[in-house]
DNA sequence: ATAAAGTCTGTAGCGGCTACAGACTCAACA
DNA sequence: TGTTGAGTCTGTAGCCGCTACAGACTTTAT
C-alpha cells in the first residue's frame, strides 16, 4: 500500500510557492499544471507533485521564460529520457533573447542618462529633455531610433 | 494670411513616422495626438504639427516611456514655460526603472548562461537545465527566486 | 467609368496575469 | 449543533500597447 497521500488546498499551495491562487489557476488553465483532485465541496487538492511543478514553473517564469516556452520544456522533463539537447536549445534561443534585450535597454539607459544630466546642468532655454524627443520632428522613419535621439 | 496649410492622410503620416496605422488611431484614443481635422468623406488630415508630435510620441516609447508617461511629458511640454525640473524627474524615475530592469536581466542572463554551459558540458545522467528547475522542489516562496536557482 | 488602393468604425485578440462578484465549502469554536 | 469567518469556486472583465481583422466607405489613377 502507498504511503498516505498528502493533499492541500490551493491556498497553502499559494504559500509555499509565493504564487497567487489567481495565477495557480490560470497556469492550470493555460495547462502547465495539470488538473489536480477535488474535495467533496469541489476544492482542488494538491499534494508535491504539484508543488514541484509549480515550483519549477516559477524559477523557469522568473528566468523570463515564457508561458509558450515554460510547456516546452515541461513536456521535454515529462517525456524524454535525454532532454538536454533540446532544452539547451530552448534556453539559448532564450538567452539571445534576453542578451538583446539588455543591449537595447543599456542604449536606453545611456541615452537617458545623457539627457538627464544636460537637464540637470543646463541653464537652457528650453527643457533639453524635450527638445531632444521635438528634435527632427520631420525625419522619417530613422528619425525615431533611439541611436539619433542621442548626441 | 496664413501660409498653404500641408495636409495628409494618415498613411502618409505612417510612412514619414515609420508607426502604424492602426497605432496611430490608437494613439489617438489613448489622448497622444489630438484629434485631426476630416476630410468631407471622413478621411483623417494631418499636418507638419501632428508629424511633430507623433515623433516625439515615438521617440519617448523608444526609450521605454510609458503611454502615461508619454502624456505627462507632453502635457509638461505644452503647457509649461519652464518644465524642466518636472521633465527631468519623470526621466529620472524612469532610468531608475530601466537600471533595475538591466540589473534583473543581467542576472537571469548569468544563470541562464552557467545552466547553458553545464547543460553543452555535461554527461550528466539527467539534464543540468531542468534539473536546476526542478531543484529543491518544495523549498518555499524563497526557493523560487533566480538567484537560489544559481549554484 | 471603373478598378485599385486607401481609409473608416468597431470589435476582438495577444501575453500574463489580476481583480472582482456572487455562490459555495470548510474548520474552529461555543 | 449551529454559527461564524476564512477560504474557495466559476465566470467574467480589466490592465498595457498594440495588432488584426470585417465590412463599408472614399479617394486616386487610368
Amino acid at each position: 500500500m502507498p504511503a498516505i497521500a498528502v493533499r492541500f488546498a490551493i491556498g497553502v499551495l499559494s504559500k509555499r510557492t509565493g504564487c497567487n491562487v489567481e495565477t495557480i489557476r490560470y497556469y492550470e488553465r493555460a495547462g502547465l499544471l495539470p488538473t489536480p483532485a477535488r474535495s467533496g465541496g469541489g476544492y482542488r487538492l494538491y499534494g508535491t507533485d504539484h508543488l514541484k511543478r509549480l515550483a519549477f514553473v516559477r524559477r523557469a517564469r522568473a528566468l523570463g521564460f515564457s508561458i509558450h516556452e515554460v510547456r516546452a520544456l515541461l513536456a521535454l522533463a515529462d517525456h524524454r529520457k535525454r532532454p538536454c539537447a533540446e532544452a539547451r536549445g530552448l534556453a539559448a534561443t532564450h538567452l539571445e533573447d534576453v542578451r538583446a534585450k539588455i543591449a537595447s535597454l543599456r542604449e536606453m539607459e545611456r541615452v537617458l542618462r545623457d539627457t538627464v544630466a544636460r537637464c540637470a546642468s543646463g541653464k537652457a532655454s528650453h527643457c533639453p529633455l524635450i527638445d531632444a524627443l521635438y528634435r527632427d520632428g520631420g525625419g522619417g522613419p530613422a528619425g525615431v531610433s533611439v541611436a539619433r535621439l542621442d548626441r
